[in-house]
DNA sequence: GTCTATAGACGGATAGAC
DNA sequence: GTCTATCCGTCTATAGAC
C-alpha cells in the first residue's frame, strides 16, 4: 500500500455535495461561495472545479443526485398502482399519495440530508435562476406527464385545465409544508405539534380537499356524478 | 428657476424602488447588483446609498412600501366583515377572501408593479435571507393574529392546530398561484387558460376545499356538526 | 441631490508543484 | 487527486467635486 490514505476521491465528491446542499438551502446559490462550501466540506478549494468543472455544474449535480431517485420512486409507485388497477381509473387519493407522499417521506429523512434537499427543492421552484429552472423542467417532464394523465382519468368530471391548476396549487402547499417550521418564521412558535410523522396525513387531507373541491362558478362540470354547475 | 430640472428627488427614489423590485424578482437579492438597479432606473450608482443607506435598507423598503398597504387593506376588509356580523362568527369563505383575495387582487395589477411585487413576496417566504425573514415576520404579526382568531371562531369544529397548518398550506398554494405561469417553467405551455380574472375563483375554491377537508385520522374532531372521527 | 473615481473586500476559476 | 498561490473580474460603499 503505497497509496496515500487521504486520496479518497468518491468521498470528497459526496462531501462537497452534502456541504453545498446544506449551504444552498441556508444562504441561496448566489449567497454561498465556493470557499464556504469547500471549507465546510473539509476539502480544498480547487477540488470543486476538479470534480464538477464549475459552480453551476455543482448546483446541477446537487439536484440531479436526489431528484433522479425521487422521481424514480414516484414512477415506481404509480406503476404499482396501475398494475393493481388493471386498466381501471385509480383512486385520486392514491395518485396524490404516490406523488406527494414520496416527497414527504424524503423530507422526513433528517439523517441523510433528504429533509435539507426537499427544503432546497421547495425554495427552488420559485427561484429566479434560469438554468436551474430549465434543468428542473426537464427532470420533471416525464413524471409530471404520467401523474397528470392518471389524475385526468381518475377525476374525469373535473376539466383538465382545473386539474392542472389544482396540481400546481398542491405543489405550492407541499413546498410550504416542507419548509414548514424551520423555513419562514411567520408561524414561528405557533405550532404546538410539528411531529414530522403527522405532516403527511395533515397535508394529504388538505390536498385531497382542494383537489375535489366544488368547481368555480365559471367552470362547466363535465362527466358523471350529477352535472350540477357548482355553488 | 435656478434649480436644475433633474433634481427630482422623490422620483429618483421611486424609480430605484421600482427597478429593484423588478430585478429582485428576476435574479434574487444576491443576484442583483447596485449597478444593475441604478442603470435600470436611469440614476447614478451613488443614489442608492444616498437615499436608502445600504442595499439591505433598500431591500427592506421595497417590501415595506407595498406590504404596509396590503396588510392595511386586509385588516380593513376583516374589520368590515366583523362589523357586519356584529359579534357572530364569520363565514370561513369570507375570511379567506379577505386575506387571500386582497393579495390576488394586488397580484392582478400588472400596471403599477403589484404583480411583480407579489411574485417577489411569494419567493421570499421561503427565502433564506435571515433579515428579510425577520422583517416579514414583524410586518405580518398583527394581521396573522387577527385572521387566525377569526378562523378559529369561524370553524370551531376544526382544532386550532389544524387550522394553523392549513393556513400555512394555503399560503403555499397562493404563492405558487401567483408565481403561476411566469414563475416556474414546470407547467410551461400546459395552461390553456391563464386569465388572471379566473385565478381568484380557482384558488378560492381550492383553498376552501382544503380548509374544510375531513380531518386526518389522528385528530379528534371537536365541536358541533356530528362528532365523527373522520375517515 | 447628483456626479466621478476609487478604495477595499470577495467572488470564481486556474496554473503548476507535489 | 490534492494542494498553494494568484489572476482578474465584480461587488458594496464612500470620499469629495460640483
Amino acid at each position: 500500500m503505497t497509496e496515500n490514505i487521504n486520496k479518497s476521491a468518491p468521498e470528497t465528491r459526496s462531501r462537497i455535495l452534502d456541504a453545498a446542499e446544506a449551504l444552498f438551502v441556508e444562504h441561496g446559490f448566489d449567497g454561498t461561495s465556493m470557499r464556504q462550501i469547500t471549507s465546510h466540506a473539509g476539502v480544498n478549494l480547487a477540488a470543486v472545479n476538479y470534480h464538477f468543472g464549475s459552480k453551476d455544474a455543482l448546483i446541477q449535480e446537487v439536484f440531479r443526485r436526489r431528484l433522479t431517485e425521487l422521481n424514480r420512486q414516484r414512477l415506481m409507485a404509480l406503476d404499482r398502482l396501475e398494475a393493481e388497477a388493471g386498466g381501471a381509473p385509480l383512486k385520486p387519493s392514491r395518485i396524490v399519495e404516490a406523488f406527494f407522499g414520496t416527497a414527504i417521506a424524503l423530507a422526513a429523512d433528517t439523517e441523510h440530508g433528504g429533509h435539507t434537499f426537499m427544503r432546497l427543492l421547495g425554495r427552488t421552484y420559485t427561484d429566479p435562476n434560469a438554468f436551474v429552472r430549465q434543468f428542473l423542467a426537464e427532470e420533471y417532464a416525464e413524471v409530471l406527464e404520467r401523474f397528470l394523465d392518471a389524475l385526468y382519468r381518475a377525476v374525469p368530471e373535473v376539466p383538465r385545465e382545473e386539474i392542472l391548476w389544482r396540481f400546481h396549487f398542491m405543489m405550492g402547499a407541499m413546498s410550504y409544508a416542507i419548509a414548514g417550521t424551520d423555513g419562514l418564521q411567520l408561524f414561528a412558535g405557533k405550532f404546538d405539534d410539528a411531529d414530522p410523522a403527522r405532516l403527511m396525513p395533515r397535508l394529504m387531507s388538505f390536498l385531497l380537499g382542494g383537489l375535489r373541491a366544488p368547481l368555480p362558478e365559471f367552470v362547466e362540470r363535465r362527466g358523471k356524478k350529477g352535472g350540477r354547475e357548482a355553488a
